[in-house]
DNA sequence: TGGGAAACTTAGAAGACATTCC
DNA sequence: GGAATGTCTTCTAAGTTTCCCA
């Protein structure tokens, strides 16, 4: 929803009658149990007869166990059969090398051919074994499949030791680290030039998690004492990682492409896993390699070592007959189970957080796919009970009981601002909120009726706005925030998700806080393309859709970190527009030159001659002139590097010097230009109509340019994919490409187009959000 | 029924790959 | 042809919701 439907909601939602504090109305005053007291002193504001949830009080104290995944505990384990790998039809074949006495172009005419026949050759081959689920009537989906046959998962390669002259230095000592310990400092001397090196918590973390892999393997092996993080010099083993990156950058693309075809041959038989005797793509299943622990934002384990799994700490999931994948050599998995109510393949417990990791179908899959769908068409069902929800919570804006108050206004939140709901947190992870964890500090009021939202989001993102809010809802956020309520405390006491999510469901079965994102995704998507006309180039439309797409990624809060020269990037495309501009002008004086009567016949051609100063194109002389300047010292020196490589004669300064004389030209009429006024005509501007074909010509650079730039820099902080991908229904991408005329390729990529292909094949288009 | 565990979706960063520019 | 830049994919962290058991 943008900020005007929101605006339009809020008049909706306003009410006329004025409400009567809360504290006037009820007489009795619940006294909250003296443990939860301490820090909730706003039960004591006596308002309702409802109490606080005590989940203020348990301060963040989720328990942990450190328990290792016991085989024991697990179900009967079957027995753990060793056979050999099932051999999965090979997908693609690749060209060998012959060489034919074809000329260069020919051949690779051939080659894409050939490549083009066999890609249509594979893709009737796998429409004709193609499942398209969404044509099939809606199965029970407890069951997510009857039989599943897969490889088990790929682990990373085991730890290389470093070159014996790469070491870790201590106090300007080389320090003989045991393998084990050489790993850990390898990770963060990776880092050392990212921030998170320079983060003093990922530093205390990862020391601490270093010197316990040290002494578990028995310290430095020339007894060096290793006490201070401040002493360890990491650079050489950086410089050395640094050095490995050049290296593989320099192989050649034959040997880049060797090195790919072998990595896919390998990884083949993983890739993809049997589901109900279908072949369907696996998503993640590479197990993840051991490295430093990089939490979003200030997270309080950053840096703590995520330890290397072993088979034996793996969980694989699939059906009894299915032939168990063998683990590797002189390993066993952890445990082997059939359950076909869960869509993973493996799983297993990472170190950190003592939480699971699962191995998962791809985004491709029928699985994933019903599920996608299944979501957009519960956030469709909302449409029928929105206008109720809405009627519902601006009444119970006014509600007697603080708990309805509390729901309303975070409904409220939800549905305008598009407000996540907000689980609690512990204390070993990074302080970030949503809705129902909002804190007192989180919001500012500012009459009448503004409230300033500022907090830390999912992944640390800030979420920063200051908006107009229903008079209603401004009065209740000022009750929530009395006395003795201060920083540090819940802005909504009686309220969690769960109590939240139980009370929408009675709307509707299945109704969640995170439906209404989806919800107001599509819907404000549905509502933006509307308006735009179906007319101009696709180029226009499609800028015109990423407009759209833009509006729901700024309600979403989804942003992104701007890219390192992105202020050079605009500064260089925006002088760029401004000497084809200038190129355009002296083309138009040019045609006066010839012609000067033109002026009174065309004054309005002409009424932009005069716009740039002379300063402004005394700039513009200099810039292009240092750029020729560069561009011959870049190209000699590059030439006789070349040169020097294939032991050839090297280019004389003298040529070098022939070449910048020419740039002296160059400024030299450029001066003069700037002088006269006048234009010295190239060969080819001997007719107006040639120089006024130029003039279109740069015109219409000058648009396409200026149309990029700026939509670079709307996109510069917002990130587009994310509700592409996860919130905005996507036949409604399909519908505008079909309506619109626009190549789907143009908004889907292939693994998008691979994701979404339930919705390309199924919307058409008449089909609406 | 509450709360922790489990299972799933959503998210931005980083790395790989493709295209453009000079 | 290679560097710069942009786009796409992969990776895995970080959420939400559901499940299940004491």
């Amino acid at each position: 929803m943008t900020i005007a439907d929101a605006s339009k909601v809020n008049r909706e939602l306003s009410s006329d009658e004025d409400d009567v504090p809360l504290s006037q109305t009820l007489k009795k005053r619940k006294i909250e149990s003296t443990n939860t007291a301490s820090l909730q002193g706003d039960d004591a504001d006596g308002y309702d007869s409802d109490e606080a949830i005590s989940t203020i009080s348990k301060k963040k104290t989720k328990k942990i166990k450190t328990e290792r995944l016991p085989s024991s505990s697990s179900p009967p384990s079957p027995q753990v059969k060793k056979r050999t790998t099932p051999k999965p039809k090979k997908i693609k074949k690749e060209d060998g090398d012959v060489k034919l006495k074809t000329t260069k172009k020919e051949d690779q005419e051939k080659k894409k051919r050939k490549k083009k026949e066999d890609e249509e050759d594979q893709k009737v081959k796998d429409e004709e074994d193609e499942y398209k689920w969404w044509e099939k009537e809606n199965e029970d989906d407890t069951i997510k499949w009857v039989t599943l046959k897969h490889n088990g998962v790929i682990f990373p390669p085991p730890y290389q030791p470093l070159p014996s002259h790469i070491k870790l230095y201590y106090d300007g000592k080389p320090v003989d680290l045991p393998p084990q310990a050489e790993e850990v400092a390898g990770f963060f001397a990776a880092l050392l030039e990212s921030d998170h090196a320079k983060n003093p918590v990922f530093q205390k973390n990862f020391f601490n998690d270093f010197l316990q892999v040290l002494k578990e393997n028995g310290g430095p092996l020339n007894d060096i004492e290793i006490k201070e993080f401040s002493s360890c010099d990491f650079t050489k083993m950086f410089d050395y990682f640094q050095l490995q990156k050049e290296q593989k950058k320099q192989l050649t693309s034959q040997e880049k492409k060797q090195i790919r075809l072998e990595r896919e041959k390998f990884e083949e038989d993983y890739k993809f896993c049997e589901l109900d005797g279908r072949k369907e793509q696996v998503g993640n299943f590479k197990v993840e390699p051991p490295d430093l622990f990089r939490g979003r934002g200030a997270h309080p384990k950053t840096g703590k070592l995520k330890r290397r799994v072993n088979p034996e700490d793996i969980v694989l999931n699939l059906s009894e007959d299915a032939p168990i994948p063998p683990a590797p050599e002189g390993h066993k998995w952890g445990e082997v189970r059939h359950d076909n109510t869960v869509q993973w393949l493996a799983m297993w417990r990472e170190n950190i957080f003592n939480s699971f990791k699962y191995v998962r179908l791809a985004a491709n899959s029928s699985l994933k796919g019903q599920s996608d769908f299944k979501k957009f068409e519960k956030a469709r069902q909302l449409k029928s009970y929105i206008d109720a929800i809405r009627r519902d919570y601006t009444r119970n804006l006014k509600s007697k009981v603080m708990l309805e108050r509390q729901k309303a206004v975070a409904i409220y939140l939800i549905d305008v601002f598009a407000l996540r709901a907000g689980g609690e947190k512990s204390e070993d992870e990074a302080d970030t909120v949503g809705c129902c964890s909002l804190r007192y500090e989180h919001v500012t009021l500012k009459p009448p009726n503004t409230v300033i939202f500022d907090f830390l989001g999912k992944d640390s993102i800030r979420f920063y706005q200051e908006v107009e809010v229903d008079k209603q809802v401004f009065k209740n956020l000022t009750i929530f925030k009395r006395p003795p309520k201060q920083p540090g405390h819940q802005l909504f006491d009686r309220l969690d998700p769960s109590i939240l999510n139980k009370y929408l469901q009675n709307y509707m079965p299945g109704l969640t806080a995170k439906v209404f994102r989806t919800y107001n995704a599509s819907k404000t998507m549905q509502d933006q393309l509307d308006l735009i006309p179906n007319k101009g180039s696709v180029a226009e439309k499609l800028l015109k859709y990423n407009a759209a797409n833009r509006t729901v990624a700024i309600l979403c809060n989804h942003q992104r970190t701007v890219t390192k020269g992105h202020a050079q990037t605009v500064e260089k495309a925006n002088n760029r527009i401004q000497e084809l501009e200038w190129q355009k002008i002296r083309c138009k004086r040019a045609i006066l030159q010839l012609e000067k009567d033109l002026l009174k016949k065309e004054p309005k051609y002409f009424e932009e001659i005069d716009d740039l100063t002379k300063e402004d194109e005394a700039t513009i002389h200099k810039r292009i002139i240092e750029r020729e300047i560069e561009k011959y010292q870049r190209k000699f020196v590059r030439e006789n590097d070349k040169r020097k490589f294939e032991k050839e004669e090297l280019l004389p300064e003298s040529q070098l010097k022939e070449w910048l004389e020419k740039v002296e030209e160059k400024k030299q009429e450029f001066e003069k230009e700037l002088k006269t006024g006048e234009i010295e005509l190239k060969s080819t501007w001997n007719s107006v109509e040639k120089i006024k074909a130029q003039v279109e010509k740069l015109e219409q650079r000058i648009q396409t340019s200026s149309i990029q730039l700026k939509d670079k820099e709307e996109n510069s902080q917002v990130s587009l994919g994310t509700s592409k991908i996860n919130y905005i229904d996507p036949r409604l991408s399909v519908v505008f490409c079909k309506k619109y005329d626009v190549p789907i390729e143009k908004i889907f990529t292939k693994t998008l187009r691979e994701k979404f292909k339930w919705a390309i094949e199924s919307a058409d288009e008449n089909w609406r959000f």
